[in-house]
DNA sequence: TATATATTTGCACCATGGTGCATTTATGCA
DNA sequence: TGCATAAATGCACCATGGTGCAAATATATA
């Protein structure tokens, strides 16, 4: 096991708000839900005609979820191709699942989980 | 490897907005920070004690906190000590990355993420 | 160049929410 | 009961940001 000190610094560096800000909003929850539920990369239309907001909000959502790199753009044509950027955002949530388990004492943990 | 539809229902019970959006604000990451920075529960008074914000407003971050389930609350005497709720956390983050996992083909995955 | 399509950006509107201060509530103790 | 301490809540202020519409930009094609 990792020090607590080591484990804050792991914290530090995948908790980033930002991404997590990113995620916690509703529209792009759904916007990267759309972005798994298909293999390959879609278009900001296509995307826009699957939700309730207008085309151009779904850009900026789009731009804010590439910005946190949660997804990749890549224009092709007239086109935008977005594709969600899957093995970062894997590698990220485990990244932090496990410099949490660094940081609590196991014990502890099952305990308050009540299991 | 789940089928996408399942992985789909895994997401969108997993990518629960409310917690991500908890989670995104700086304030509230410090405060789960320094609850996971030394074991043991911590008070009110004790966690405001460490960031340049009111009390008040540490409780109320607290409270965001607890009603998505990232921390318990248990009132002892005069105090109320909040302890983070690791296990639970940990639990999830782990069953969101597997779930994108199973949605996003590996190959493209790989070839995405550069490595 | 002119036109059509796809996307982005400027703008204004408005809801959400983070913040501090003052007050209230909860608890323990004399 | 009265007082002191810890925490939560009411309130007002203000910044952030989600939204739609219109205009601007990017690209392909005639």
């Amino acid at each position: 096991m990792k020090s607590r000190t080591t484990c804050c610094r792991e914290l530090e560096r995948w908790l980033e708000p930002a991404t997590f800000k990113a995620l916690g909003e509703p529209s792009r929850a759904a916007l990267l839900m759309l972005l798994a539920g298909t293999p390959g990369p879609r278009t900001v239309g296509e995307l826009a005609a699957e939700l309730p907001i207008d085309l151009s909000v779904v850009s900026r959502h789009l731009k804010v979820l590439k910005d946190v790199g949660v997804v990749t753009a890549e224009r092709s044509g007239k086109e935008v191709r977005y594709r969600l950027a899957c093995g970062d955002l894997v590698h990220m949530l485990r990244n932090l699942a496990d410099a949490l388990e660094s940081c609590c004492p196991t014990g502890i943990t099952e305990l308050e989980a009540g299991r």
